[in-house]
DNA sequence: CGATTTTGACCCGCGC
DNA sequence: GCGCGGGTCAAAATCG
């Protein structure tokens, strides 16, 4: 499955906040959200495996409600999360407030089991497209072996108006070491050769085709020290800055940054603070690596001019060997292992890589899930609208 | 000294 | 055709 349900994202979430009373109410309102399904018989992991598998994660109802009494409650409720549990327990005890809220428990478990079998749906869609468009580029690339490097059809659009303009001709083995404007195309899978392809003759269609093939993009949500000026976004990645500039719609400067790993990487990055909050760090991600996550760096190799700001900022994990392009983005989960890493990787790395992954997308997920506004409306109505339904001071 | 960043100039797509 | 704005280039500056 490779798309992150919302329960997912919702326990994604649990995991990483701090113990604090919003978090309970998290918790709690996780549980609720969940109790039905287990309640049914519907084993977590049915629902979903990933869920299941996080150990810190107890998806037992242990919330007071009538069905499981508080001294069955599960190892989990050894944790310190108390706080106003004492306060919702009480009113649980008047029936009618008891029937109701199983009723609504009822209709969300419904709601989660809908969405539950609407994501399998998409995620059987994708997977079909996807080994579609699998066969379609193999096939392209049998019959159409010449690509990029043979600098052919695909000529950088534009050249800097210099004599270089009439060396280029003459030396086509140059373009290798330009990233192709249009390279990476379809869907922001790797396939330097399909531009080629792509290109076409006439105008009309071409244009359509290449909006349709945009490399795949990805935005990545960083918390940044104001004071930090630097727009650095650490993803495991080297990355070499080429040019900087101050757009219309935002004061702060854009940074643009290429893969500095592999010569031919055709990854861009653009990095650039949050108009409207400057201590987020908006890193805008152009297709995908060609090649696997550079080796941890014990130093600031990943990062060369980070070593000015790594005693500023705490210590990251180290990403995992993920292409940045596509890492973060919680649409597409499925695709943090590069490919042809999949297929190299002994299978012990792949579960130790996966692992990693996880734990970055559900700091992302967190992260994006925290700064969204409508997320948070939304959570504060849910969860004020049931604090205020259970509140004994209410009545 | 090589690698990287900075920065002004240039290119190109797009809207008018 | 023109101007605007985003993206890129490449020489100079800087860093380790």
């Amino acid at each position: 499955m490779p798309l992150p349900s919302h329960a997912q994202a919702f326990f994604l979430l649990l995991q990483l906040l701090p113990r604090s009373p919003v978090s309970f109410y998290i918790e709690r309102s996780a549980a609720l959200l969940t109790c039905s399904e287990t309640s049914k018989g519907i084993s977590n992991r049915q629902m979903d495996p990933w869920i299941g598998s996080q150990p810190s994660l107890s998806l037992d109802l242990h919330v007071g409600l009538p069905p499981l009494s508080r001294h069955q409650a599960p190892v989990a409720m050894a944790k310190p999360k108390v706080l106003v549990e004492e306060n919702f327990l009480q009113p649980l005890k008047k029936e009618p407030e008891v029937a109701a809220l199983e009723t609504e428990l009822q209709r969300m478990g419904e709601e989660n089991r809908r969405l539950a079998e609407a994501l399998t749906a998409v995620a059987a869609k994708y997977e079909a497209l996807r080994s579609q468009y699998t066969g379609m580029v193999a096939a392209g690339v049998t019959n159409n072996p010449s690509s990029t490097s043979e600098g052919g059809s695909v000529s950088p659009s534009r050249k800097r108006k210099t004599s270089e303009s009439l060396d280029t001709a003459a030396a086509p083995g140059a373009q290798a070491q330009h990233p192709p404007q249009h390279g990476l195309q379809h869907g922001g899978q790797q396939q330097p050769g399909l531009a080629d392809q792509m290109e076409c003759t006439s105008g009309e269609p071409c244009k359509r085709i290449r909006e349709e093939c945009k490399p795949k993009v990805s935005k990545l949500y960083v918390h940044a020290d104001p004071s930090d000026l630097s727009l650095v976004v650490k993803d495991g990645y080297q990355w070499r800055k080429y040019g900087q500039k101050v757009t219309k719609d935002n004061p702060c400067p854009r940074a643009y940054f290429r893969c500095s790993f592999a010569p031919a990487c055709p990854v861009k990055k653009k990095v650039q603070r949050s108009a409207d909050d400057n201590t987020i760090l908006v890193a805008t991600y152009e297709g995908e690596h060609n090649h696997g996550q550079p080796p941890p760096a014990p130093s600031s190799q990943q990062q060369p001019h980070d070593a000015k700001n790594a005693a500023a900022k705490p210590p990251s994990p180290p990403r995992p060997a993920a292409p940045a392009a596509a890492p973060q983005s919680p649409d597409h989960p499925q695709q943090l292992l590069h490919h042809h890493q999949q297929k190299q990787q002994p299978q012990q790395d792949a579960v130790a890589a996966s692992e990693l992954i996880r734990r970055n997308l559900a700091e992302q997920m967190a992260m994006t899930l925290t700064r969204d506004p409508s997320f948070k409306a939304a959570l504060v109505t849910a969860l004020s609208g049931r604090i205020l339904e259970l509140s004994p001071t209410k009545d």
